[in-house]
DNA sequence: TCTTCTAGTTAGAGGCATCAAACTTAACGG
DNA sequence: CCGTTAAGTTTGATGCCTCTAACTAGAAGA
């Protein structure tokens, strides 16, 4: 009872076209989601055996009640996720755009519930806007290497600690030992090859050997 | 030249096989996937022509250069995303990592960079921590209605605006006229039917038409 | 009315991803 | 050395999604 990604594309293609007040047509759909209008035809076969849509041959394309539900869901989710990644990750409308696209079909609502909290906590929470913005925008333009985990590194690199992952007791340790964001370490080695496993590193000039 | 999402999860399946030391078998990639042996064997000779790994029958199954460079992109695009699901928006690690497995396949460098910027400036801007988590979990605790689309909502419904997803002069416009968040709204109708279009509602007493 | 053009449809194909069921290897224990 | 067993493979099938190429229905104009 599951909708794939595509036919949910198809549906909130149709209610988009739909929204501008004209009656979806299979080119318009085509054109929207960048196929030939043979795919559509077919796509449309299936979509009106899921009872998601009504549509005869050389006839109107029109949601039924379930498919305008299903495809409301998708939209919905779509503006949200649209709208979080503009406004509370900065991103291009493009950009949202096209991550949006891909989860729009994934998320659900319990997501989306936890990212609209955070969004709000992040609208209520009183802390300077200019400074935030002034250090977003550092962060941005002082282009780091992308973080890579440890036990990935190639033997003999080194860098500086990004984040730590663990959690709970191994964190504390972890931090106790040294172990905290912008540390330098240097020579990694790994002792069998294989990635994983035992290895070494010096970090603040002292050597450091884990599993 | 582009790899789908499927390939790049056998490959981050493989490439975590063998960060435990072992070498991956057809039985284990399969486990790990959730899918059968067959299936398994199947996507090995894609990978094969693909020379993302080596594979020969009853043979091991080892990644090339290439290969493993991929596989290795997708697990820290993984890893990264978790992470920030986790430790950012506060997501449970099965959440976060089931939206990852998404993502991991979507995101690009740019974006994961805003992402990385995002949580720099999260992480050195001095805002009060407690009232922050106080006021994350004190929207968690208050369920609201997802938001949905005005010109989505049903004819005589109303509620509360959510969030206002115009940007620049529009959004200054809606603004001065009394549209912020949390103003109530009642009564909306469409003039006709369909969705989209001319639509009026009641805002603080007063009634708006807009399209 | 007849023609022509566009929108839409079929037919036929291929690739990906999956499965169940039947089969083949390789390896281990006796 | 042989039998059993677990691991891996093949076969044959299905469904989705897509395409190109050839066809058809319907509408609009001459």
């Amino acid at each position: 009872m599951d909708l794939t990604a595509r036919v949910e594309d198809y549906l909130e293609a149709v209610l988009e076209i739909e929204m501008t007040g004209e009656i979806a047509t299979v080119t318009q759909i085509a054109a929207n989601l960048g196929v030939t209008k043979a795919t559509v035809t077919a796509a449309l076969k299936r979509l009106k055996q899921e009872k998601l849509l009504e549509h005869e041959r050389y006839g109107d394309v029109l949601l039924t009640e379930d498919g305008r539900a299903k495809a409301l869901a998708v939209y919905r989710r779509h503006e949200f996720l649209s709208d979080f990644f503009v406004r509370i990750l900065g991103f291009s409308r493009e950009r949202a755009q096209r991550v949006s696209c891909v989860m729009e079909h994934e998320i659900d609502e319990q997501t989306e519930r936890r990212l609209a909290a955070f969004t709000d906590a992040l609208a209520h929470a009183e802390r300077g806007n200019e400074e935030w913005l002034r250090k977003l925008q550092e962060a941005l333009e002082s282009p780091k290497a992308l973080p890579m985990p440890l036990c990935m590194m190639p033997d003999g690199s080194g860098g500086a600690i990004a984040r730590i992952t663990a959690q709970y007791e191994l964190r504390k340790r972890l931090n106790s030992a040294g172990f905290v964001p912008d540390a330098l370490i240097t020579d990694i080695r790994k002792f069998d090859g294989a990635p994983g496993g035992l290895f070494t590193f010096t970090m603040n000039a002292i050597q450091i050997r884990i599993c």
